[in-house]
DNA sequence: CTGTATCCCGAAAGATACTG
DNA sequence: CAGTATCTTTCGGGATACAG
C-alpha cells in the first residue's frame, strides 16, 4: 500500500479503496441508506409516510436527506403522481438493486462470525485487553 | 420487514441487518478500519509508527482508538515486545483476514459502478434533481 | 517509541414546528 | 401527504501537548 487519499468522506460518497487515489473506508451513505435499501428490495414502490412506519418513524427531516441522497447516487428514482393528496413513490433503480450485493456480503459476514466477535469483546473487557507478550 | 432497532451505532459496532433485532447500517468500525484492514492485510505485523505512515500521519490518538476497537472485536492482535526503546506490533487475527473478504466484495461493486454513479450525479446536479411524473 | 490527556470543530442526526 | 425550516445535540475525528 503506498498512497492514501485522507480527504474526509461526505455522508453520501462511496469509494473504492482499492484504487489508491481513493483509498478510503467505504461509505455508501449515510445511517439509513442500507436500511432504506432492504425496505424497498422486494420491488415494491413505497410512499414517503409508508417509508418511515419499518424506520421506526425516523423524522421527515432525516428521512428526507436519505432519499436525496439515495436519488443523486441513482440508487432509487422518485415518481410524483399529481394527485390530491399528492403521492410520490420510492423505488428502487438497477445500481440501487446491485448494491443489495455486497450489502447481502457483509450482512452474511456479520451473521456468521457475530458469535466470534461477542466472544473477543467479552474477553477483552473483562480481562481489562488481551495483552500478548514476546 | 418488520421492526427495526433503532439504537445509535457505536463506531465500533458491526451489525447483522439480516437479523430484525439489529436492523441497521453495517459498520465494522470508524473512518480508518477498513484502511488499516488494507494495511495489514499482507500478514507482516506492523508497528505503531509504521501503521501512521501509510495513513498519512493520523494523529496517535485516532490511530489508538481505532487500534483499540479493531483489538477489542478480535481483527487484530497486540502483541507487545519487551524491549527499549518499546516495541508493539499489530496483526491481522484470522477473523480480521475473513474480513477482507466483504470488504473486497464492497470494493469490487464501488470500482465497478464508480462512472454509473458519477453520471447519475451528474444529470441529478445539472437537472436539478431528476423528476419522474406520472 | 507508544501511547494519554485536553481541547476543539464540524457533520450528521434528532426534536419540533410549520407549509403547499 | 410530503415535505421545509430551525434549533439543538451528539459524536467522530483532528490538533496539540505531554508522559512512561
Amino acid at each position: 500500500m503506498t498512497e492514501l487519499d485522507t480527504r474526509p468522506l461526505p455522508r453520501d460518497l462511496f469509494h473504492d479503496p482499492d484504487c489508491s487515489e481513493h483509498a478510503q473506508p467505504i461509505r455508501v451513505g449515510g445511517k439509513w441508506t442500507a436500511v432504506v435499501l432492504r425496505c424497498l428490495e422486494d420491488g415494491r414502490p413505497r410512499r414517503f409516510t409508508e417509508l418511515r412506519v419499518p424506520l421506526h418513524w425516523i423524522t421527515p427531516k432525516v428521512l428526507t436527506e436519505t432519499l436525496r441522497s439515495m436519488e443523486r447516487n441513482g440508487f432509487v428514482s422518485r415518481t410524483v403522481h399529481d394527485e390530491n393528496p399528492p403521492r410520490v413513490e420510492y423505488a428502487l433503480t438497477a445500481l440501487g438493486r446491485s448494491l443489495l450485493d455486497p450489502l447481502d456480503t457483509a450482512c452474511a459476514w456479520a451473521r456468521a462470525h457475530t458469535p466470534e466477535i461477542a466472544d473477543a469483546r467479552e474477553s477483552y473487557d473483562t480481562d481489562g485487553g488481551v495483552v500478548s507478550r514476546a
